[in-house]
RNA sequence: GCCCUCGUGGCGGAAUUGGUAUACGCGCAACGCUUAGGACGUUGUUCCUGUAAAGGAUUGGAGGUUCGAAUCCUCCCGAGGGCACCA
């Protein structure tokens, strides 16, 4: 009997689909386990073998965890509205909906070919009227709290994709998507209001099992920071510039203050004869992007508006210079600048000879920016202060005068929430010349997404659905006057910002799901997803989940408890994989060439779950030796009765390091502990009895499914594998007698000795000293310290 | 520019979190075996000196803390990722 895994793995495959094996129940005696992995987007490549890496990994915990007696939810479905089917449809002219289809086929198909032990019965897609009619839904319920509002508001908009997108979706100022360079186009968009959510988004990261870099990650992008609001009133006027600073200590070293092109007093401050000259540099300004602006490092540029205004502290008089490095939309799209003790207002002075005045002891400013906090001086009555102190005293002092207030400020933006394009969720929202725009009502849901002949977005950059007469004229469901439709549709995150709730209770067609099955089955218990997804979709889907549980929908107030992230897979030349650079590889190519169980433990061998490996095609040729070394050893000792003490150790030993490290998803190191296990049994084939085959199948039935199950009949069972229980190891048979105890002469060491594990300091000394090559060393020295560090070493120092 | 992650043999990586550096796999080499296969088995494989015993060096580089550092601290170099005049 050979391994031959293109026998065995479809059999068992289809016994598992056929005898319902991996169906979570609703509300079981059983505790729940919900494991989760980010549900993929269904593209015309085919599943990546970075897929497989992630639900590899998941699918060892849910199959671990159902062992171990939990209810387990383990679903799968598609996040199918996007892009790419739109621009293939475009292209081909084939019906999104249709190459959606073939695509989910294809990629059904080869995750089936995985063995992965997904409920099929939940599949979900986001493309489907009946699941987007609760996307449409939660999008009316944000209307009504009004979290979901309509700006005019310069957006990012892509020349090539006829897009706004969010500022989120920008990329090195270039369209996430297609490259090219952004530009800023005004348009009336719909926005979602997430900054109201940013605290909570923030603090409640704390009792969360997140990595930390994800946290850190968020945390970042909400970009929370305390600071002060200060007035600097212009002079010869009542009219007042607000400056954002979180270091208010350095407010008498403020020899200018910059505002931004868009400041709404810019007309009103720029005078002659500088009034051409600040005309024309706003102009240039509006033909930059935000990128550009922002990134222009060298080139820090600004011009003097030609007016004053007053430093509230000191009544100093302080020019107002334009600078386009000042973004209007965040902190009010005015700066103070303090040359002494900030970097780039350093450089500002530098370049347009403003004075740099210091008020910050400690540092050289005659060369750079002192930037650290320190002791004040020329500051009037706050000199001698620390910085920590001032910053406090200012603030009070100004609060007081009615001159500035403490204010917190973020980073994050509202979310543009808009996209002119087809192949999204229609939003569900019907605009009237009397009533305005007004939410289509719930018993109308879903909005249907009409079929079109032209997926080509319009040149006037409105959705190809604002073409449909028919669809767009509708009643106002208020006054039941002509109204129109919005043509907009939603963005990706639409659909993927809630899925996870739809597995719950994927059928549904009264309720997003039944509030008693989501109180079963939430919080997530581990959610595991790639790199490039944990900030956006985890941020967006955080706060939709938030959103829905302040209006009773949600029984918890955070998604998911834990939550990791898996590496990319690199191609074997350390670049990503393409298919312009040719170096993709196919899972199912090498599910062909060796199977599925030899591509899942690949996968989790190759390196650090979380972190990018390169593909490497040999190492998958060691990984199936290693199976059908397994193989062999089972066939050809299953019969053996043979019960040696030292095989028994070894593989509880075993056991416990393969419980440990797939909960802590080292799954590389439990694969490494399984060679060593199958190396040494098969050098100890007499010793091996048939309870340690048993034990080591166990142990390696979540990792390689098709094979553990097959020989677990081999050895004579009829019940499947899955059924058994997850083993539990003997703490007595895991401990170890004797050690190799180390001998150290000054930190180096010199000699090994084998003792029993509990040797007393006293007894290691005694031994360690008697050791002819410790004598040697040692000579004649005089002994300073002996350092023990039981079951380890013994450091003599002379 | 700022932030994060990382840097260990020919290669992917391991190291109980401050205690034997190089586990496991790949590759390579020698020997053996065979139904010549996706072969298999045994042994060896960080570098330098040495026939060997043994000794020395070594975790990107330079310092430091410590009885002891791949691990902690400081600076520098390099790679990947994220953000970006964020005030």
């Amino acid at each position: 009997m050979k391994y031959n895994p293109q026998e065995i793995e479809k059999k068992w495959q289809d016994f598992w689909e056929r005898n319902n094996f991996w169906r979570a129940q609703d509300f079981s005696d059983k505790p729940k386990q919900y494991i989760l992995v980010e549900f993929p987007y269904p593209s015309g490549e085919g599943l990546h073998v970075g897929h497989v890496r992630g639900y590899t990994a998941m699918d060892i915990i849910a199959r671990k965890r159902r062992m171990e007696g939990y209810n387990v939810l383990f679903p799968i479905g598609w996040d199918a509205f996007g892009l790419p089917a739109e621009n293939y449809a475009i292209k081909k002219g084939i019906h999104p909906s249709k190459t959606v289809e073939k695509n989910i086929e294809n990629y059904r198909r080869q995750i089936k070919s995985l063995g992965l032990s997904f409920d099929w019965s939940r599949e979900i897609n986001t493309t489907n009227p009946k699941y987007y009619k609760w996307t449409q839904w939660i999008f009316v319920q944000l209307f009504k709290k009004g979290l979901a509002y309509q700006a005019e508001i310069p957006i990012n908009w892509c020349p090539s994709c006829k897009i706004g997108l969010a500022h989120e979706e920008v990329v090195g100022g270039k369209c996430e998507r297609c490259g090219t360079p952004v530009v800023q186009k005004k348009k009336k968009q719909w926005m979602l209001r997430i900054t109201k959510y940013a605290d909570r988004l923030i603090d409640d990261l704390k009792s969360l099992d997140f990595l930390d870099e994800i946290k850190t990650q968020q945390i970042e992008w909400i970009g929370r920071s305390y600071g002060t609001e200060i007035d600097f009133r212009v002079k010869d006027s009542d009219k007042i510039i607000k400056v954002f600073t979180t270091r208010p200590d350095t407010l008498f070293g403020v020899t200018a203050v910059v505002i931004a092109p868009e400041h709404p007093l810019v007309d009103e401050l720029i005078k002659p004869p500088y009034l051409k000259e600040a005309k024309d540099y706003i102009e240039r300004s509006k033909h930059k992007t935000e990128f550009e602006r922002t990134k222009l490092e060298k080139e820090k540029t600004g011009v003097f508006t030609g007016s004053y205004c007053i430093n509230p502290v000191n009544n100093e008089e302080v020019a107002v210079w334009i600078g386009d490095y000042v973004i209007a939309t965040y902190g009010g799209g005015a700066v103070m600048v303090v040359p002494a003790h900030d970097k780039r207002d350093y450089q500002f002075a530098k370049k347009y000879g403003l004075e740099i005045k210091e008020v910050i002891k400690g540092g050289d400013i005659s060369r750079e920016a002192f930037v650290e906090y320190g002791r004040l001086i020329n500051s009037g009555e706050f000199s001698g202060m620390t910085s920590q102190e001032a910053i406090e005293k200012i603030t009070q002092w100004l609060e007081k005068k009615g001159l500035g207030k403490k204010t917190v400020h973020y980073k994050l933006r509202d979310w543009i929430f808009s996209r002119q394009h087809y192949w999204g969720e229609p939003i569900p929202i019907v605009h009237c010349s009397k009533c305005g725009p007004v939410p289509v009502p719930e018993e109308e849901l879903p909005v249907q997404l009409p079929y079109v002949e032209k997926y080509q977005p319009t040149t006037t950059g409105e959705s190809p659905l604002a073409t449909i007469e028919e669809w767009v004229n509708v009643r106002c469901p208020k006054c039941g006057g002509p109204a129109r439709r919005e043509t907009d549709t939603m963005p990706n995150w639409a659909g993927s910002n809630w899925y996870f709730m739809r597995y719950c209770d994927p059928q549904n067609d009264d309720r997003l799901a039944d509030f008693d099955k989501l109180k079963y089955w939430l919080p997530v218990d581990w959610y595991d997803g790639g790199p490039e997804h944990i900030t956006l979709h985890l941020l967006y889907s955080r706060f939709i989940y938030k959103f829905l549980y302040d209006i009773g929908v949600t029984p918890t107030s955070e998604p998911y408890h834990k939550r990791t992230l898996h590496g990319i897979v690199l191609a074997q030349d350390g670049r990503k994989m393409s298919k312009s650079l040719g170096n993709v590889v196919n899972p199912d190519d090498v599910i062909g060439k060796y199977g599925a169980d030899t591509l899942r433990v690949y996968e989790m061998f190759m390196g650090p779950f979380d972190q990018a490996i390169a593909w490497n095609p040999e190492s998958v040729n060691g990984v199936f030796k290693f199976l059908r070394k397994v193989w062999n050893l089972v066939i050809e000792c299953k019969n053996n009765q043979e019960n040696n003490l030292e095989v028994l150790k070894k593989v509880h030993q075993l056991n416990k390091k393969i419980s440990e490290d797939i909960e802590q998803a080292k799954f590389n190191t439990a694969i490494a502990a399984f060679m060593e296990f199958v190396n040494f049994a098969q050098a100890n084939k007499e010793k091996i009895g048939k309870k340690v085959l048993e034990r080591m199948l166990l142990l390696l039935a979540p990792f390689a499914p098709h094979i553990s199950e097959e020989l677990w009949k081999v050895t004579g069972h009829q019940r499947s594998i899955f059924e058994e229980k997850w083993p539990e190891y003997n703490p007595e048979l895991v401990k170890e007698e004797t050690i190799l105890l180390v001998i150290q002469v000054n930190g180096k060491v010199r000699d090994k000795i084998e003792v029993s594990a509990d040797i007393s300091q006293e007894e290691a000394k005694k031994l360690a000293l008697k050791q002819e090559k410790v004598q040697n060393w040692i000579g004649n020295k005089e002994i300073k310290k002996v350092i023990f560090v039981p079951k380890k070493l013994i450091n003599i120092v002379v």
